[in-house]
DNA sequence: ACAATTGGTCCTAGATTGCAACCAAATTGC
DNA sequence: GCAATTTGGTTGCAATCTAGGACCAATTGT
């Protein structure tokens, strides 16, 4: 079945959430809509891209729960649900990496707190402790399939050795 | 041109990130990579995408220096550079959301510290105080072009009064 | 009442994707 | 040492997705 690929049987949650948002334009349409975009027509001008386009994936993410339309039918406001909220640190957590690793301008969108103070670059954590990359293990959770066992055990056994 | 849009136009740190990793496929093999996968036959046994597109994918991931490419020309071995490990708060952000709002089952995958705790939740904090999304606000920054700033303002004016 | 705006749908051309077949170099088996 | 297999691709084809524009019904503005 040539066209897209169906990334729900992959069992990661990386690739659950990329069959919501994992296309070019639905994280840029939620961006908009968090911060204060509502109509079609703002989406549109804001983004630039075709309203075939556009409402499909206003609707696809209407069906997924991340945006929730309300209004009348024929003028609808699309706003974010508490899971498409639940997004924003993905979304800004992408967005600081594009400004310090992309851009050459400097930042044209600042993130503050509600009296002005820019946020903290988002960074790792475990028990409030900075936690740097080398840090990091993954391990196999509750809902691993032994393959997945097996894939994370041998990465890990190649890391101790070579 | 139909095909596929350049977000690098927008002026969005978020556009400028996604332009680089904004395919399927692209944050996929940057998560395999960040768990230590190198091999292309590993990449394409763990994914299950097709030979091309990988191929394809691991050189734009290389040109925009997220992935390193060495060892022999023939056979070689793929490792997330500097740049492509900061991309690790993103990436587990959005598993964290995946985690939570997308995977009905338990998570596949958990990542700890070296002593094996997990990882705290990612959240928005400014002044190292955790922020609600409430009390997020977004502001033009230095490179924000006129247009930007006529948008961000007419979006938090209506915010004040409707 | 009348024109403009809004929020779409439909159609078409071109780009992208997935799959299978193929291929050369490197590695493995014996 | 030599054949067989594995690795890391490339090429061609068919199906799908995208961008763009024409079109249209229902509100909204005057």
């Amino acid at each position: 079945m040539p066209g897209k690929a169906d990334l729900s049987k992959l069992n990661c949650s990386v690739a659950g959430a990329l069959n919501i948002v994992g296309d070019w334009w639905s994280l840029l349409i939620l961006r908009d809509a968090l911060m204060g975009v509502r109509r079609f027509s703002e989406f549109k001008q804001s983004l630039g891209l075709a309203r075939n386009i556009l409402a499909d994936r206003l609707r696809r993410l209407v069906e997924d729960g991340v945006l929730i339309r309300e209004g009348s039918e024929r003028r609808p406001l699309y706003r974010p649900s508490e899971k498409g909220r639940a997004l924003a640190p993905a979304l800004i957590a992408l967005m600081q990496w594009g400004d310090v690793w992309v851009s050459k301008s400097r930042p044209p969108v600042v993130v503050t707190d509600h009296e002005g103070r820019k946020i903290d670059s988002i960074t790792l954590q475990a028990n409030g402790r900075a936690l740097s990359f080398d840090e990091l293990r993954f391990e196999p959770g509750i809902g691993a399939a032994p393959h997945t066992r097996a894939f994370l055990a041998k990465l890990a056994r190649r890391e101790r050795n070579g």
